[in-house]
DNA sequence: GCGTACTAGGTGACATGTCAATCATCTGGT
DNA sequence: ACCAGATGATTGACATGTCACCTAGTACGC
């Protein structure tokens, strides 16, 4: 079983540095733009959008971290810090007594207003507006692709 | 210049949703592996390749910096914590006074190369082996456009 | 209607990353 | 030779993310 190992090959080594080298700087660039233009960060972001989204901008904390595919602890940690600057709100969830319910405030969706616009130039100018249509749909097949399987051996088991 | 937004097509948006997603999910499963198998983080396991795949196993920390793509900091920071933990060793620079330069120690080598096989298995298992050779390449060719992309625009100046 | 097991959510300690500031050294023009 | 500014590296304060653990509430078999 355990033989020689298969290293990767010049061109799968070069698909895997290239990945990571792109999120890295696409990352902290998204990240300094946001920033920048509206005093977010990319978390911040993805939480409020992810609430804006929501039917009434209202969501049970569990729903929306397995919408974000976060931990619940993360999200509990950046609830805080969003509830301490006025963006998010929670209130007791009235069907189950252990629950809550994050909300948006109005502050929380002026700022998302503001902002999306902005954010979604940066994405564009970074990184859509760079690809082929073409290239578009392959990025998406494979994102999903590999989403998914590791989604299925994430549940089930090891293999 | 402020026109009406131009929003994310549909198919723009699965692409940059799965890569999002793939990306937060990847690279927990990839974390997860090389701290159970290796007793590192991602960003020991880079140091630990990058300064293995230079010449002596030494290395400038700014030049280590640049081919990593960090910021000068965090690779100091990160420095600090391996030196503790004995991966890693600093010296000064023989020909520049402010200088100082990184090295793998034994036990940063005998780390590496324990740790190498198996991760290389995880990226395989995780990412690789799922793509065919045609999307290894769109891949490749997509991260590195967007890779000079940010780099030039991040050296001269905004657009 | 009770006890056990499960679930929702939160916490604390800690590892990591960022930004701005600091300090020493180097370098180029005069 | 000297000074102004650039550069190499580190640091401190702070924001973020992870893991393990805790608490309260729910669900279900008996």
């Amino acid at each position: 079983m355990n033989d020689e190992p298969r290293w990767l090959t010049d061109r799968e080594q070069r698909a895997w540095q290239a990945y990571r080298r792109m999120f890295l700087l696409l990352n902290a660039q998204l990240a300094r733009d946001l920033s920048r233009d509206s005093g977010l960060s990319e978390p911040d972001y993805d939480v409020l959008s992810s609430l804006a989204s929501s039917p009434d901008h209202r969501r049970r904390v569990s729903e929306l971290a397995a919408r974000m595919l976060w931990s619940r602890s993360r999200l509990s940690h950046h609830l805080g810090r969003m509830e301490q600057r006025g963006l998010v709100a929670r209130e007791e969830c009235a069907t189950d007594g252990r629950g809550a319910v994050v909300t948006l405030t109005d502050e929380g969706q002026q700022t998302i207003e503001k902002a999306a616009p902005l954010h979604v130039e940066s994405v564009r100018r970074y990184f859509v507006d760079l690809l082929t249509s073409e290239q578009i749909d392959v990025f998406a097949e494979i994102g999903e692709h590999v989403v998914d399987h590791l989604k299925r051996s994430g549940d089930s088991g090891r293999s």
